[in-house]
DNA sequence: AGATCAAGCGGACTGCGGTCCGTTTCTATT
DNA sequence: AATAGAAACGGACCGCAGTCCGCTTGATCT
């Protein structure tokens, strides 16, 4: 096998009354819908609620708090390419060569963090750095470096190659330092080689 | 010459009012003796204000926000590590091998990030990620890598070498992968290593 | 010294995230 | 079908960050 099993990324039902269910699904809509017209930090917990025609307190039952709703809408973006990269076409997924994989992995992780910038800061430490997302991409950095041969400490190593794909680090090299998508991604391919060892 | 010289880390007082330096300074006073008894979380913009003995506007006229305050107390520190950078003793400061001050550049700066993290976590984005802090190491960095002959987009690997040191990043580390400290400083000195070229 | 006026001040006010608790609704059981 | 109780609901309520605006103060100029 190429993978360890998608990790559990949030929400299964996980039964419980129906209406809750629908409640739930009601609101992510209604916060998607929200987002999608107004940009993310206009969105107010109490206007999701009223639309989906629910009180307030229910909208924080369900999600906790507003990062935990960012971060339940970030979750349907991070499964689907969860799965990209597990059983998607090559290069990102599997049936490549194992440094192949890699730097498809980076570019393909740029990517994705910077489409969902927005969303991803306002679910603040529950999104990017939400313990399911962070540890899948680890175990398979982890997983493609063995397969490279690489040896040392594969924790750190991984660890130290998903550090630059984080949004903050991505959005100074952009706005502060001015660099260019292009040097970036070159940047990644760079960084893979030296740390791998060539 | 070794370095930069100092980035303009804030808070010249940058000639005023009389009473309005004073007031900032009773300001910074007040915040850091609240900081070091309650925790950072419980200290509130209008306790600090009241312990100042100003009105709550002028707290936000002076810092701007609660980021802008926290940060602005984190400038004496950061001073002081880019003082020891610059100025300090070796291996740290300047005087001996650009590998070795490289090494000790991390360990110093994985101390300092963590000795302060509830400080940088409250300063939020302009914090740690504060343009002027994060210059400065970038520049230092890319200066030593250029010491030791490496070749390539020394402006982007510097980067990769400080988002490992980041606070989100080492707190994911000790908290949920359970590294140990002496394990971080191991790997980033293997970190440099392989970046450097051997 | 007195006048002038930009700079500083303070605290009432707003808006939002988050909590609380009395009420309602679903479902399992008989 | 009736019932019981657990789960969900809703909206009043609270605390804090941040804004606004009428008042005060202190530097500067004559």
């Amino acid at each position: 096998m190429d993978s360890p099993r998608l990790l559990p990324l949030a929400d299964q039902p996980a039964v419980g009354r129906a209406d809750a269910a629908r409640n739930r699904e009601a609101l992510l809509v209604a916060a998607a819908e929200l987002i999608e017209r107004c940009n993310v930090d206009a969105v107010t917990m109490e206007t999701v609620a009223q639309r989906a025609g629910v009180g307030k307190g229910t909208v924080f039952r369900r999600f906790e708090s507003r990062e935990g709703l960012m971060a339940a809408l970030l979750d349907h973006s991070e499964t689907a390419w969860q799965r990209e990269v597990i059983s998607g076409p090559p290069p990102l997924g599997p049936g490549a060569a194992p440094r192949d994989r890699l730097i498809a992995f980076g570019h393909s992780r740029i990517e994705s963090t910077l489409r969902h910038g927005a969303l991803i800061r306002a679910a603040g430490k529950a999104g990017s750095r939400s313990y399911a997302t962070v540890s899948f991409a680890s175990v398979h950095v982890r997983h493609l470096l063995g397969e490279l041969g690489v040896t040392g400490d594969l924790g750190y190593l991984a660890t130290c190659l998903l550090a630059p794909l984080e949004l903050p680090i991505l959005r100074q090299q952009l706005d502060q330092d001015h660099l260019t998508l292009e040097r970036i991604h070159h940047g990644w391919d760079d960084l893979v080689d030296r740390i791998v060892g060539h």
